[in-house]
DNA sequence: CAATCAACCTGGGTGC
DNA sequence: TGCACCCAGGTTGATT
């Protein structure tokens, strides 16, 4: 479920809510999804205190007053909600670590495929983040850009959403992106002209920064840290909307899929 | 090396 | 109503 847009509003709400409370205890009836250890993870982390929150690719990092680290990855499902404790039970809520301040941070999962990871220093998690491409709204300038897109014959689609080469782009805003840039998905990367490149560069951070605007997608799934919906899929240009008129031309938008992902674009004005 | 695909899970929707 | 099947914002690891 989230992408850049979702994961950076998680990060700046947890920034505001959660910095400089003490942790507590943490608990979990699914175990499999805190790493290395419930055990392990408690033993590290209990009465430290939160000192900062990262992001990185899709990637939520919370620095600990005592050099540790916890690495939260949501991947299609996941929520991170900061509750008081005497709060309703949440949805699929596995994970509790509960906070000075009567709070609670529910990593809440209905798939289970999210997951929170212990990191024992910094060392450890640069390898982690080593294996990410650059960050579109930060790092990634228009020579980078153009040789990612000449290092593989792929289609341009899997290429936006490779996390080794460009970080934080999923399926939504690949499919918005590329439709700004009247590119067909299915285009080998390679294919893609210098000018066409320029423009796919430019929509990709309009479109991670419209998310960001309205605080995320909440198609099904996503909510930010304090359980709002977020406002971006009341803009979706073509994820999502099989069947529907082209905003752009007077053709429909068609689905087909791409990599096993579902894949939304305008066959007659995408080229 | 590139491409494809199953696997990790749960729940909602559809079609018979 | 039941059941089988397909789909879902992500990533990884095995297999062609």
């Amino acid at each position: 479920m989230p992408e850049l847009p979702e994961v950076e509003t998680i990060k700046r709400d947890l920034s505001k809510l959660i910095v400089g409370h003490k942790i507590l205890g943490i608990t979990t009836d699914s175990p499999k999804q805190v790493q290395p250890s419930l055990t392990v993870v408690k033993k590290a982390i209990v009465g430290a205190k939160v000192k900062r929150i990262k992001r990185r690719a899709k990637l939520l990092q919370i620095f600990l007053s005592n050099g540790q680290i916890l690495a939260i990855h949501l991947k299609m499902t996941g929520r991170l909600l900061v509750r008081k404790k005497d709060f309703p039970k949440d949805d699929w809520q596995h994970v509790i670590i509960s906070l000075s301040g009567n709070q609670e941070l529910r990593f809440a999962d209905l798939r289970k495929f999210g997951w929170v990871k212990l990191i024992k220093d910094k060392k450890e998690l640069e390898k982690l983040l080593a294996e990410f491409g650059p960050e579109p709204l930060d790092d990634l300038d228009l020579k980078k850009f153009r040789a990612i897109l000449a290092s593989s014959g792929r289609p341009v689609k899997i290429i936006l959403m490779d996390q080794k080469k460009i970080s934080g782009v999923g399926n939504i805003y690949a499919n918005d992106a590329l439709f700004l840039a009247k590119i067909d998905p299915r285009r080998p990367a390679k294919k893609i002209s210098d000018q066409e490149a320029k423009k796919l560069l430019q929509v990709i951070e309009k479109v991670l920064k419209a998310g960001i605007k309205y605080r995320g997608a909440s198609d099904q799934y996503y909510l930010d840290a304090l359980g709002r919906k977020g406002a971006y899929q009341e803009h979706f240009l073509t994820y999502g909307r099989e069947g529907k008129k082209c905003f752009d031309c007077d053709g429909k938008v068609k689905k087909i899929k791409l990599g096993g992902r579902g894949t939304f674009f305008c066959p007659k004005c995408q080229k």
